[in-house]
DNA sequence: CGATTCCTTGATCAGTATCAAGGGCGGTGG
DNA sequence: CCACCGCCCTTGATACTGATCAAGGAATCG
């Protein structure tokens, strides 16, 4: 059974706001579970048979072409929800970016709880209506913007995300993060080649508005310019 | 006052399956309001000040930017619901783009007795999911698909809403169907430029896929080759 | 019937993909 | 600690898809 008291995203994740019982009940349902960089924790197509909290690290939900071409259609956080409830199959993979640990449910269990529990329902609708707006968000990037739009708009959205997800308790905006993907990844977020996003981030370091101490670390030296070029919406 | 037992999305819409009751105080809250084609019913960037039902037509969620360029993020049909409940502003436009009939509610009193109706809001979450499932696969075109694999899987889709809107009874597929859209909303929705989906669709008129009869009309004359060509996933 | 708007088609251009090669970093084993 | 290997990333050359610029034609509306 998990000890939902000491968990790191107990007052961001849906469970927030749960009575001591109803996080019993709902504590004995679920297991914590490692999935290391790389596994797949749910693959495209499969029948829907479990949802999660993700409690540390980042995954990845993507859908891929019979060809081989891939989309990654969402990037998950700590305190973020997996899965997907009251649904047959899932329509993307779950796949770990970095070390990550979730808390996994079986769905239909989980299914059955929420539907008792018109709180965690809502919460869960909330999630769901805002992750809604930033799929939108990310499909305005997809059509309209350029390869260099789309580079300065991912980067600033991971920084933020990085930094909300993180419990960081200062306001002033972290400008050095690292990265929880790869060329190819990004690509693969941003609908561009591994050679165009490696081509578009060498330009915004030269022209300075970011810096690349390494493969995976990015500094945003100055985030008025990137703000502009992401066009701001 | 809406005569809300007669409405013709009744039995599909978020209303579908309240006691005659709650149906009753419900429809204290809205009102019906007649939209014309190219009408804009909320604007990107106000405060979501309404929600509503569509009865009948389709319109558009629409994202901009600066400078003009524009993205569809959405299209709904009678029966869908709009706007953004338990939030604070509107990420996207909504914009008629046939003439139509929608079931307008304050976004205030909708949210109060939706809280109240845990089975409205499970209604609700089970459509937000789906509207997401959508928006992502969405995303795969958007990011991956060439522009013709982009214009089949657009008519293969729209072919199939339109179908399930319009209360057919009949289970055969309609082939035959008009575009809500012009070339221009298409190229917004597809992330293309309006040449681009004018050369696209007669191309794909040549190779005997499809026919168009008039500017606002598409038969689907091969549907397995269509569907192929839209890399079916 | 004329005017306007929307659509198609053609010519050219630009941005990104593709193909190809080389370099740097990190990990492994000596 | 160093040398080697493999992977990831960068850079260059070229090709191609779709955008842009431009013009003409067809449908729609007053």
């Amino acid at each position: 059974m998990n000890n939902c008291e000491q968990c790191v995203v107990r007052n961001r994740a849906i469970c927030a706001g749960l009575t001591a019982a109803e996080l019993d009940v709902l504590s004995q349902l679920g297991r914590k579970q490692q999935v290391s960089r790389g596994q797949t924790l749910v693959w495209e197509g499969d029948e829907a048979l479990l949802v999660a909290n993700v409690i540390k690290g980042v995954l990845k939900l993507g859908i891929s072409m019979p060809d081989g071409r891939e989309q990654i259609v969402g990037v998950v956080f700590p305190s973020d929800f997996i899965g997907r409830p009251f649904g047959q199959q899932s329509e993307h993979s779950v796949t770990a970016l970095t070390d990550a640990e979730v808390c996994v449910f079986p769905r239909k269990s989980f299914d059955d709880f929420a539907r008792l529990h018109p709180d965690l329902e809502h919460k869960l609708l909330q999630r769901t209506l805002s992750e809604l707006d930033r799929a939108r968000g990310w499909m305005l990037m997809l059509g309209r913007k350029t390869a260099s739009e789309k580079i300065a708009t991912f980067l600033l959205e991971l920084g933020d995300r990085l930094n909300d997800s993180g419990c960081q308790q200062s306001d002033n905006v972290i400008s050095r993060f690292e990265l929880p993907v790869d060329r190819q990844q990004m690509g693969d977020v941003l609908g561009l080649t591994i050679e165009t996003v490696s081509r578009q981030l060498t330009k915004l370091k030269s022209s300075g508005m970011i810096d690349l101490p390494d493969r995976r670390s990015v500094i945003i030296k100055d985030r008025e310019r990137l703000q502009n070029l992401a066009s701001a919406c």
